[in-house]
DNA sequence: CCCCTGATTCGACGGCTGTCAAGGTAGACG
DNA sequence: CGTCTACCTTGACAGCCGTCGAATCAGGGG
């Protein structure tokens, strides 16, 4: 609860601070740095990453904890931490039904994500616009 | 020159092994998520993307060093570390046109990781297919 | 109630990273 | 040539980060 509180508020700082301002249009604030490159960590890493597409692109949206252990060549102590990463960057949230533990992407803030990053390539790509 | 090789180099194969493969497709592979990651990390840090965006905001698409360096309260030698770490990510080249050197940004790239993240979003947010 | 499984937290350790001061290189200008 | 400015490289150091083993918490059955 409290939990996942904090994991909302991340989400909505994200989107307040960061809006869809693109990372082309106007140099970004320090805040508003601090707080894109507070994702941009959580993904830059290569174990964290794969967790991601694991959970993303898992049937029904979401994966066991014990699914995503026995892809890697990792101690559960150590996905473990690498979740709780994804979780307090708001790319994830995590939900306990019964004995199991079970992961699924936020799609909004990857999507917030990608708005950043975009209009930089309209310069090189020629978007239609309405 | 070799150094141009490096980051051609670098842009080539995020092409060749990330493709336009989105996150939620498919899992991606040990060697996907760590060339990504590589990205990631170099764009993880609120100095090296603040400096992504005023050189990508900047007039001509181009910033000398000069003018980024008194952005901020760091030293020039750190400044100078943050640039080499995005260019080996292959995130912005440098030139030097006599006594200044001048860096902008790599809107392949970009492009190439936004389209990693956007198919994630098309499961939240629906979006008008042709 | 005790144990068994799944998952997280804790404590520790090695390696990576951001930072700076000092020194080095490249080009411009006399 | 000498020197000045712009920028980079090196070396060093503190702090962070990924990893593990051990201990701990949460449920489900005997």
């Amino acid at each position: 609860m409290s939990k996942q509180d904090a994991e909302g508020q991340v989400l909505a700082q994200l989107a307040e601070v960061v809006g869809c301002s693109p990372l082309a249009r106007e140099p970004l604030s320090a805040e508003q740095s601090s707080e894109l490159a507070r994702v941009f960590k959580a993904m830059g890493d290569p174990v964290r990453l794969r967790l991601l597409s694991l959970i993303a692109s898992h049937a029904g949206g979401e994966a066991c904890v014990c699914d995503l252990t026995d892809v890697f060549d990792l101690s559960g102590p150590t996905i473990s931490h690498h979740l709780k990463v994804l979780r307090e960057a708001g790319l994830i949230t995590g939900e306990r039904r019964g004995t199991w533990v079970y992961y699924r992407v936020r799609p909004e803030l990857l999507a917030q994500v990608a708005t950043v990053l975009e209009p930089a390539a309209s310069d090189a790509l020629p978007v239609v616009e309405a």
